[in-house]
DNA sequence: AGCCCCTATTTGGCATGCAAAATGCCCATA
DNA sequence: TATGGGCATTTTGCATGCCAAATAGGGGCT
């Protein structure tokens, strides 16, 4: 189930992270089989995928319908990842980088400063900054050398607007917006430096408070919707509700 | 009906968890399907869900094989699982208990005490014991009134010796068993305490301090497979090895 | 031994059949 | 009009058979 169930879960993912459904519409196997393209079957194994990915609820007998997020549940997961993330970089700390890693973060740290001098202004450095920040977040797990905040983590950043790469950029201040990634960099910069020099309680408590700031800026801007401007066309879309 | 699959899965998992396969041993669809006594296509479905919790990888075009936990992976689940405990309780304390919560951790806690006072010797003591302190732990993630905590637990939880009802009774040394259930009942009672307290910080600690003790007892008894006993019968076996 | 080719098995996927449950609809009744 | 009961349709849950492609395994050849 290689290939075409791991296109079809994709397909199916991406749309329902677009919010081409609506939350709390049901899911019938035939629609959604003739919708990607694929048989019954694989239809119904993508949908048990998303199930356990969290993005489809299964009520027996009854198939399945598009979850519902409310915002704190979102807030919620996404303090989660912060709170493991913060984990990871302790953790980094107290077992050491290896020569590899400590060069990779380097690069990477290197290849932000650089896109944040020149400003994120267009898309395409939108998108630049938007990788560049999500490999930084991977390394740092990497780097705890801990499996299972690895699969913790990836767990939580597969809901809508969870993952680094769901940043907001605000389009409405545009200076504010730019304040926000300097920061971000600083937070990057100063959580790599305290990692190196074994600090992992400064390392952590950074990064507790970088996902904090983060997760403000996220929730602050899905009340108003208006400046949302999320990177890669991802989520936040009709999923994410007010109400619960 | 979603009876069965659920079935399916949950034979699987335990033959899984029990050591009934080799770890690396590669599972046909086919003998899994005659061996749980269902279709190919259910034996598919049980095999992609247990894949989903981590307990089967699957190599495409290839099927899937049992996962091989070498013991830091299980230490590394357990820390993660604990950290998030700890998280909890810290949250449960600055949201406060509503009354019924509070209750029913009153109850839960008069119970441990009571089994405590009897003495856990008998295999009947033990079950209960594990019971109560699964569900008193359920309890606390509940109180947090964190959704994404509760799935990551969980998530955890499902993995060998990871899972709160995984507890291990020392056997060798009753004395230093029963040591450690009064240690860890103490824990339980000053958690909540301190969760009434609203002290999250204290909750947090005393529960981090908590998981760790536990994981470090887990641990030190798969060093020493003589004196395992692993309540509900359930994990530990081949699935586990030291080499990594 | 090393390599190649051929065969048998297994995976990945599709279409269909079927019983049971759920859904929807129509109509009778209050 | 609102209610509710009964019937037909749809949908789910699972099984079965089939097929192409990839893999694994087993000789035989050099």
């Amino acid at each position: 189930m290689s290939i075409a169930l791991e296109e079809a879960t994709t397909a199916l993912r991406c749309r329902l992270l677009a919010g081409d459904f609506d939350p709390g519409t049901k899911l019938r196997e035939i629609s959604v089989a003739e919708d990607l393209g694929v048989s019954r079957t694989l239809a119904r194994l993508a949908m048990s995928a998303l199930e356990h990915e969290g993005l489809l609820t299964r009520e027996p007998n009854r198939g399945s319908r598009v979850k519902r997020f409310s915002i704190k549940e979102i807030a919620d997961a996404i303090e989660v990842r912060g709170e493991l993330e913060a984990m990871a970089v302790r953790q980094a700390a107290e077992r050491g980088l290896d020569a590899a890693m400590d060069a990779r973060l380097e690069q990477i740290l290197g290849s932000l400063e650089e896109v944040l001098a020149q400003g994120v202004t267009t898309d395409a450095m939108r998108d630049r900054w938007v990788d560049l920040n999500s490999t930084l977040h991977d390394c740092l797990v990497e780097a705890s050398g801990n499996w299972a905040l690895k699969v913790s983590i990836s767990q939580m950043s597969r809901l809508p607007l969870v993952s680094p790469s769901a940043l907001i950029f605000d389009r409405k201040d545009h200076e504010n917006g730019h304040r926000q990634l300097v920061a971000s960099h600083a937070d990057h910069v100063e959580i790599v430096a305290a990692i190196r020099a074994r600090q992992g309680h400064r390392a952590e408590a950074r990064m507790r408070e970088h996902a904090f700031m983060n997760a403000r800026n996220k929730i602050l801007n899905l009340a108003d919707p208006e400046t949302m401007d999320l990177a890669r066309a991802l989520p936040g879309g009709p999923l994410i509700r007010p109400d619960k």
